[in-house]
DNA sequence: TTGAAAGCGCTAACAA
DNA sequence: TTGTTAGCGCTTTCAA
């Protein structure tokens, strides 16, 4: 009747671990977990052990005992979109190395479904949260603000954030795209937005704001879409600007993808670029530069955004309120190519 | 002395349920996962009960208790390539609205950190596995062979899989490539290629044998990078190339954004496409086709590969052994467009 | 520095 | 259809 013995799983466990190491439990789990706080003589058993049983932690059974995993959940609205390919990037080279692994919760951009993963996360007892909008329903805004562990909201800049941010100041950075094709003599652009999310919105304001300030504003010229971004959307969307206001002298794009796709129906329909028209983006990836012409855009530190987020969640967990800069601005640069010049 | 107080966590358990509700917890718990075998009565009680007191499971409990998750790993080499990014499209396509959620795990183009994501994501008890290589270390290949739960090597065919497969056959589609520039009469063809992984090495063999067996194979028309691609690195091969091979008539593109930088830097050079220089695509990412020229590209079914990829796995999970087709080779597709023309 | 005891919140296995 | 019992593999707490 041997009640102890196992009898699936040949999986060894932690009580294997210290049996063949000759020490508790407790003490192999120190080891893990606390090596120094560990005498060297039962360390070095205990690795020993570890080593020669193969040994791995589980971390459903750490999870439970303890309360907390070492999963950082990271929501974003897109997993196509380039600017988050970046993020991702960012967040990636930042967690390399250390204890804890990323899951990634994509919100299509819905709000309904980003509360739904946040309070799946949530309920994984996760070590941080980093999610990519200010945007949230209004229960899904309290449950971040109520969460067991740091979040880091990124993107934009934010006074009122929910705990810590990175970003940048997305309205200055498309009115610095407006100034600039202003300041170029373009005196008829047009605004081209796929994928009219809330923040997608916001900087479409923001560029009327400029352009009814230097009285160049003609909602005429201001063509968007709900569907999501792409080249073949640019074209088309140029395509319906050039239909309904054939006099526009320049484009600004809230998106690569668009611009490159404004480029080449421009280059299609023969149209001199910057002469006839000019185009500026918006994000800068790494395909921009290297277009014939090169394209003018905003670059935006969307790597770095990234990098920062969580570097901040990592501190913050290690030594909770150890954050002092807990929202950060990370500016963007305007960046003027061959896509748009003085006139 | 009330031993059994919630001393801390508010957060109500599967006992508070049942105690409101007035039934025993495994009651709950079939509730929530069985619903069917609980009877009308006692499933209001607990749902209502559930609604009331904001109960959400605890996964790590039931991961410890049941030996298995809802987590699906899936391991990708880069997550900036826009293949991957495809392929995640249709995973997530797959996986919404299910019980399961995914896990991915970026290797890095690392044989070794795909082990080490292998052990970790096994460590886990995950539902499922899809892993995108074939070039598993040993120990990575043989834990796969070993894992307790369903495997579904992507992108590939082939007939050594370790469980399940979903891809189509590489080299055949270099192959097509290679044949359709011979057939446009080009005869004097180089091969760009970055991040030279195996797969990218068995597809330069591929260009090369066809290559050979129309006679127009010259190695100082091969370029290749281990660097990662990109549209910069297109336009840099390129250069090299013509500067090593002037008299090249054409290149094959291990990618597409190679393939778009090499357009880029053919038009700065003033290069005649597809008159002096033919240029041929691989994968076929949607920008593609929306270059001037459109270019010609073996189009790849990245997004399908993720969402049968997920379909089969989702099944044999739920009826371990059910699924019939293991090995699923989905073609591709030679797309010839404006960038290579017969001479 | 080490250990014993007592759970963490859930589900498997069996019994009623 | 429902309940009882006994863990899952780890960490917390307290004591030595």
């Amino acid at each position: 009747m041997a009640r102890k013995s196992k009898i699936q799983s040949d999986r060894p466990t932690l009580v294997d671990v210290a049996r063949e190491a000759g020490v508790s439990a407790i003490t192999v789990s120190r080891t893990i977990r606390s090596p120094e706080i560990v005498s060297e003589r039962a360390r070095r058993k205990v690795e020993e052990a570890i080593r020669k049983l193969g040994y791995t932690p589980d971390p459903a059974a750490s999870a439970l005992a303890s309360r907390s995993t070492s999963t950082i959940g990271l929501l974003v609205p897109s997993l196509t979109n380039n600017v988050f390919a970046d993020v991702l990037r960012g967040v990636y080279e930042g967690v390399e190395g250390t204890r804890f692994f990323v899951q990634i919760g994509n919100y299509r951009y819905s709000a309904l479904s980003e509360e739904g993963l946040i309070r799946n996360f949530l309920s994984q007892r996760p070590a941080g949260l980093i999610v990519s909008s200010m945007d949230q329903t209004p229960a899904g805004r309290k449950l971040l603000e109520e969460a067991p562990c740091p979040v880091v909201q990124i993107m934009e800049t934010s006074v009122d954030s929910v705990d810590m941010s990175v970003g940048f100041d997305q309205l200055e950075a498309v009115r610095a795209a407006a100034r600039h094709v202003a300041e170029c003599g373009y005196r008829r652009p047009g605004f081209l937005s796929a994928r009219m999310d809330p923040r997608a919105q916001r900087r479409l304001a923001a560029f009327r704001e400029v352009a009814a300030a230097h009285d160049m504003l003609d909602e005429a010229r201001i063509i968007t879409t709900p569907q999501p971004s792409s080249v073949g959307m640019g074209r088309h969307l140029l395509e319906q600007l050039l239909a309904r206001a054939p006099e526009t002298d320049a484009v600004i794009c809230n998106n690569d993808d668009l611009a490159v796709g404004a480029l080449m129906e421009a280059i299609r329909r023969n149209i001199a670029v910057p002469e006839q028209l000019g185009i500026c983006s918006y994000n800068d990836i790494e395909m921009a530069r290297h277009m014939v012409p090169a394209l003018s855009a905003v670059a935006t530190p969307r790597r770095e955004i990234g990098r920062r987020a969580i570097a901040m969640l990592l501190a913050e967990i290690e030594a909770p309120g150890s954050v002092r800069e807990r929202h950060i601005d990370l500016g963007y640069e305007l960046v003027v190519r061959e896509s748009t010049s003085s006139r």
